[in-house]
DNA sequence: CTGAAAGCGCTTACAG
DNA sequence: CTGAAAGCGCTTACAG
């Protein structure tokens, strides 16, 4: 053990424990001489003093540490920015992000007792038990689908109705009046996607589309039969799911060696690298995940300050990047 | 505080918080009759409780937890599949996997000490400053460049080497007498790159063809120029970086109107989703996720069981998945 | 076979 | 302005 307490800096400064502790953690409130601050920041830097965080976490029952829960499947590069984004913003404030990759295999409950953590955000769905008993220990946790904040509702989410409904009029305005919906075959994607047809469904009734013809699609093979399928059908526009789902359909599109955008216009979502490099060049449905960051951040932050108002969420922030493809 | 401890399950029980914590431990050599056990065990989940982790961790200054830090460029599905795979395997011995996205804005040191970690991962090299720290605290610290398992050494690492030998004796295979390296422009990534460049250009030597020629190329645009460079020294076969430094080389052979295979060929390094979908479907060089996640995984625990001879690391473990592109 | 007690390192009322 | 002391919840020699 490097075993350097607060007890070493205390005799090492010539004061008390308690007067470290105040120091160091900067505590209000308190007169000591800027002497003596400076004396004990200066002995705790040179003998590479940290304070243990199990200690402090016992104490005073929370830690800094900030806890994402992914879902259980591949979250992709977009996430990725996100998490790395929010760990940006968090860290200035002395607050660190840790990411679990949610297979469920233990309880969860083991996890966030071994943390301590003084916030959890979850980026799928918590057990109500969960939910209740993290509250209850007096964690903060913030749950998110997209970027709503509101673990506890049922509806639709906007965010993923307002994505269906800016692909389904874009392929609309440029002429397609007979969409397809490429749906993922992964069946933990099913929430999210349930909601993005739904916004795909408005639009077309809006718009005096008929319904749109939804075929399942595969990742990792060529989306031929969904192709034919839409072909048959008379669909000359193509709402993919995301980027993956739409990389699969521009694949299937090839295999059956109709163009695109001529025979059937295609647009993503997510905005991934891939996209661009796509053969045609995928259009797709952007979200900043900046402002998305940036929310959750203020989030956690707020609660840290014990601030009564919270940051109010910021819009979808959704933009279409318009590339060949469709 | 939902604040059940063992003092609530032993007055329950009606014994002692040591013969709660014998029993809930599942320590040897003790003697308790299965009677009281049983009894024990039946409060402590008929109150729900669960052992703070933070006392626990105070007293035995050891978490059950595996933190893992990540390099601060995007990792990619390969990565995360690992992650997965290792969470997995060391679920099951009760160890949680956590995730650090490691923009390195903090001090390293105030998130191991946050955590107390059982095991610290490094999948980009530690400072050697850390990784002292880190020992004499009784931290397990493994790095790995790849899949290899050594921090300390400098050379270029065994399987990157390999794996750009195994693309271009592919290439050469197929008939490629001059071959082209796409270079990734990312900073971060030089490392891997080197070395896996200089397998490539090893293997050229042993197979008398010329040097390499190298080209930068920037993974959000199709690589025209570089593609018109190699076109124009005669490169017939293009070994990438990885699949999306491929996929972009892919997207300027089709800008510059050149066919794939027909006039040059490429082959890529992940197997990512996106390579099976290309156009053309991307040839790639795969590492057996599974087996580095297993190795890993048995590190940790070969260490946690105070075992003294370590797993051997296994072979690189790459295949070459042949599709269209080469 | 079981219990009383110490102690991990911190923070924080409380007393000077 | 500073210090002695309690206590967070656990584990673990040690004594019965």
């Amino acid at each position: 053990m490097a075993g350097i307490t607060s007890a070493d800096v205390a005799r090492e400064s010539g004061v008390s424990r308690t007067t470290v502790s105040y120091v160091l953690t900067g505590r209000e409130g308190v007169t000591i001489s800027e002497e003596t601050r400076r004396r004990v920041r200066e002995t705790a830097v040179r003998l590479g003093y940290a304070p243990s965080a199990a200690a402090r976490a016992l104490r005073t029952g929370r830690s800094d540490l900030v806890l994402c829960i992914l879902p259980d499947w591949p979250v992709g590069p977009v996430m990725e920015t996100l998490l790395d984004e929010l760990a940006d913003e968090l860290s200035g404030r002395g607050l660190s992000v840790l990411v679990h990759h949610g297979r469920r295999t233990r309880p969860l409950a083991d996890l966030w007792r071994a943390v301590t953590p003084r916030a959890v955000i979850g980026f799928a769905p918590f057990a109500d038990e969960d939910l209740l008993m993290m509250r209850q220990a007096g964690i903060q946790v913030l749950g998110t689908l997209g970027e709503d904040h509101r673990p506890d509702e049922d509806g639709p989410s906007e965010t993923q109705l307002a994505i269906g409904d800016l692909q389904a009029r874009h392929l609309a305005a440029g002429g397609a009046r007979r969409l397809g919906y490429a749906w993922p075959t992964d069946r933990r994607l099913e929430d999210f996607a349930r909601d993005r047809l739904l916004g795909v469904q408005r639009a077309c009734v809006d718009l005096g589309l008929s319904e749109p013809v939804v075929h399942p699609v595969a990742l990792d093979v060529p989306a031929a039969t969904a192709v034919r399928g839409w072909r048959d059908q008379g669909v000359t526009g193509v709402t993919a799911y995301n980027d993956d789902v739409a990389l699969a359909v521009l694949a299937g599109l090839r295999a059956e060696e109709l163009s695109c955008p001529g025979d059937i216009r295609v647009v993503g979502v997510d905005d991934v690298p891939a996209a661009a490099l796509a053969a045609p060049a995928l259009t797709t449905v952007a979200q900043s995940i900046e402002v998305q960051a940036r929310y959750l951040a203020a989030l956690v932050l707020a609660d840290l300050d014990g601030s009564e108002e919270k940051p109010s969420p910021p819009g979808p922030g959704l933009r279409l990047v318009e590339r060949e493809s469709g």
